[in-house]
DNA sequence: GTTTTGCAAACTGTTGACAATATGATCGGG
DNA sequence: CCCGATCATATTGTCAACAGTTTGCAAAAC
């Protein structure tokens, strides 16, 4: 059954496969990894080499990220990583706030009691990560938090749509910082989200999620404020 | 002065230029204006020699085309227009609603007397296209009006995420039909959002961009039932 | 010592060619 | 008469080479 699956999975992925895109997910694993810094120029040449395909495919790639906003792309210059400045991420950050929002009340309009204890549950266990003050472990339920409620939904071009908001927002991130405080309210604010979910009440769950988005721009940008 | 700004503009326009992006602004109008319809088969080869070029321009302009989601591609197969199903529009809908809604909510915090006399005038002479039941003329008013909005927040982002959704929605549209029937409605709906803009109430802009966007899948849902 | 001009190396943009895969028709078998 | 296998054709995926532009250095002029 095991095997069947790989098997599957390994027929699944030669389909959507093509070298390009196998070379599309590893340079964008660079990117967000910090691999490669804002600003950085990204040879073509050497990254084929690197990846040992030729440039057509690394070109195919380029082309992809420039449009999901992760590269920045200078006529007969080349191909930088993004920068995201302040202004930038709070665009960024205002436009997500409205997506997860609207994730948040659709969700509340047919939100089942599985989805709901799969919610509580992470709830729960970030706050135990909160009382360990253990970042480590609370970071990765966070991203399940959000991504739950996201593709929750049932609708994959919002979930599309907030993770690609999601990855820019990680290159300005992606400076170099620790952005550990206040997640005691971050989890105050899931709970919030969680109540007007379980009450059904779209409105009051758009609000939550909204505000949670938006108190996550404050306080990325009270942290990095002392930095530029 | 002028003879500066043209050829700053002309300079501007090389710089974004290079053969790629011609080709893919090209081959975008293709696919919008109908000339390539949904499901249908996108030729290299052809598509190529129709524009005098090689194929490389022409498949940077998929690779762009397909993330915004107006192209599928199939590997060993080729690309197809995007077939965009009721199931997809009714999504395309509910996440543009979000976004529209979000920049009512944004634009409600910050808009200027001149924005709103903008609007304002938009109003005036849609209601008039609706007296004499001026289809033709209504809709770029119609289109004039949201775009009015969305561009008026001062986001790039959020305008950007918005076309894109509304470009994708053009697919759903494109399969011929009318859709005329209660534009009377929609300039009412109008109304209540810059009436909540002017009042820069946030929270009542939102409810009624999203109101508008979700009235708007309703009319086309209903035009569209009996087609399928 | 500073600035400018010219040259060389490197890189990007584009093209054409080769290899691999899918499509469609023809032929043979049931 | 219908169905399946085989082969030719067409198309996509990948690569290597050519042309045009930019960049950096060095030499010359001021």
């Amino acid at each position: 059954m095991a095997q069947l699956n790989t098997a599957l999975d390994a027929l699944d992925l030669l389909k959507t496969s093509s070298l390009s895109r196998v070379v599309l997910v590893e340079i964008e694993k660079m990117i967000l990894s910090g691999l490669y810094a804002p600003g950085e120029k990204l040879n073509e040449k050497n990254l084929a080499d690197r990846l040992g395909v030729s440039r057509g495919p690394v070109r195919d790639a380029f082309q992809v990220l420039h449009t999901r906003g992760l590269l920045e792309m200078i006529p007969n210059r080349g191909v930088f990583v993004q920068q995201v400045t302040r202004h930038d991420a709070v665009a960024i950050y205002d436009v997500r706030a409205g997506v997860f929002g609207t994730a948040c009340r659709l969700l509340a309009e047919r939100i089942t009691s599985a989805q709901s204890a799969e919610l509580n549950l992470l709830l729960a266990q970030m706050d135990g990560a909160g009382a360990d003050r253990d970042l480590e472990a609370y970071f990765p339920l966070n991203i399940a938090f959000h991504t739950a409620i996201v593709t929750g939904t049932g609708n994959a071009i919002l979930a599309e749509t907030y993770l690609g908001l999601v990855s820019r927002l990680q290159l300005f991130r992606a400076r170099g910082l620790l952005y550990g405080g206040g997640f005691a309210n971050s989890n105050i604010e899931h709970r919030a989200i969680v109540a007007a979910l379980d009450a059904r009440d779209p409105r009051a769950a758009f609000e939550a999620g909204f505000a949670h988005v938006q108190a996550g721009k404050a306080r990325i940008l009270k942290e990095t404020s002392a930095h530029e």
